[in-house]
DNA sequence: GATTGCCTGCCTACTAGTAGGTAGATAGCA
DNA sequence: TGCTATCTACCTACTAGTAGGCAGGCAATC
C-alpha cells in the first residue's frame, strides 16, 4: 500500500505547486530539475513537452478532484455537510498555504494562451465541479435543507464563482481567512432557517 | 482634448492587453514591440525594467478605476444604480471582448511571484474597489434600497470575490453570458423586496 | 547458466530561439 | 547646443526540446 512516489508523480507533484504559484508560463523545466534533482532532459523522458506535462497534470487534478467530490457524497451524511466539507477543505489549505489556489483555477486565467490540450482539461474541472455542486444542491432541495432563489445549476455556478473570488480575494489581500470569511456566508444563506 | 496617443500610452494599453491575455509572465517586450511596430530596445527607453512597466501599469489602471467608480458615485442616481452600472461595465467590456478580463484579477493570482513594486498596487486595486463597494452598499442601506444580512464591509467582499469569481468562470467555460447570469442575482438579492 | 537483446530511467552535451537588458549612434526638434 | 526618441547591434541568461550514450533490470534464447 506504501508505496515511495515514482520521478513522474514527483515531477507533476512539482510542476503542479509551481503553476499554482505562477501559472503555466511561470515554471520551466530547470525549476523542476532543481526542485527534484533530476536533469532537464530526464523530465522531457517522462514529459516530452510541457504541454503534455501540464495536460496529464491537469487529467490528474481532475480526477482525484472528481473521485473527492464523489466520496463525499457517498459519506457526507447531508448536502449541508458535504458543501461544508467542500469549502473546509479549501479552507484549510489555503490557511496552511499547502495548496492556497486551485490549479484549474490558476490556469483558467491564462485560458486564452493555454495549448488546447490543456485548455479543454481545465474547461472539463469546471464542468465538472459546477455539476457535483448543483446535484448537492439538489439534494439539498429535496431534503428540505436547502431553499434556493434560482435554480439549482445556476445557484451552483454563483457558489463555484464565490469560492474561486475567494481565493482571489485571500491571495490579492494576503489574507488566508478573508476565503471563509466570504464563503461561509454564501453557503448559509442557501440553508432554510432552523425552526 | 482629442490627442493622439503617446507611444508610452500605446506601450501600456498593449501591454495591458497582453496582460489580461496571459499574466506577467505571458508576455514579453518582443511581444510590444511586434504589435506597435518599435524596437524593443525603445521600449527599454519609456520603460527601463519590465517591473516598472507593469507597475506603472497598474497604477494607471488603479487611477482610471478609482476615478471611474468615484464619478459613478456622484452621477448614478442611488446605490443601487451604481451597482448596475459597474457590473455592466464589465458585463460589456467580457462581452464584447474588448477587456474580458480585469488587469488586477489576473495579476492577483500570480501575486506570489509578482515584483514587490507590482504586487502593492494590485493589493491597493482590491482595496480600493472593496472600499468603493461598502460604501455603496452602506449608502444603499442608509436610502432603505438594500437590506444586508452581513456588515457592509464583508458583503462588499463578498461581491468582489462573486464578480472575479464569475469573470474566472466566463473564461474558463468560454461563456460570456455565465458573468451576468452569476453576478446579476447576487446583486438583486441585496435589494429590499418591492412594495 | 551465460548470452543476447530490449526497455527504462537517467545522464552529458547540444541546438535554435527567446528572455530582459545595454551601449552607442543618429535624427529631429527646442 | 542639448534633449528626446528612436534606431542598430549586441550581450548574457534562460527557454523548450533533441541526440546519443550508458547502466541496470528483465526475459527469452542458446
Amino acid at each position: 500500500m506504501k508505496s515511495i512516489a515514482s520521478t513522474s508523480d514527483k515531477i507533476l507533484d512539482i510542476a503542479q505547486s509551481l503553476i499554482v504559484a505562477g501559472g503555466y508560463n511561470g515554471f520551466s523545466y530547470a525549476d523542476i530539475s532543481a526542485a527534484i534533482g533530476i536533469r532537464k532532459a530526464s523530465i522531457h523522458h517522462h514529459f516530452p513537452t510541457k504541454a503534455e506535462l501540464v495536460a496529464v497534470l491537469v487529467e490528474r487534478y481532475f480526477k482525484q478532484a472528481q473521485a473527492g467530490l464523489q466520496s463525499l457524497r457517498e459519506q457526507a451524511a447531508s448536502p449541508a455537510d458535504q458543501l461544508h466539507f467542500y469549502v473546509n477543505y479549501w479552507h484549510t489549505c489555503i490557511r496552511d498555504a499547502s495548496q492556497p489556489f486551485c490549479v484549474c483555477a490558476m490556469l483558467a486565467g491564462e485560458m486564452q494562451m493555454l495549448p488546447d490540450e490543456v485548455a479543454s482539461r481545465v474547461r472539463a474541472h469546471f464542468q465538472g465541479l459546477a455539476a457535483w455542486l448543483t446535484l448537492v444542491l439538489q439534494a439539498g432541495v429535496e431534503q428540505g435543507q436547502f431553499r434556493l432563489d434560482k435554480r439549482p445549476e445556476e445557484q451552483a455556478q454563483m457558489l463555484m464563482a464565490s469560492v474561486h473570488g475567494a481565493m482571489l480575494s485571500a491571495r490579492a489581500l494576503g489574507d488566508p481567512g478573508l476565503f471563509i470569511a466570504v464563503v461561509a456566508p454564501e453557503i448559509s444563506r442557501l440553508r432554510v432557517p432552523a425552526r
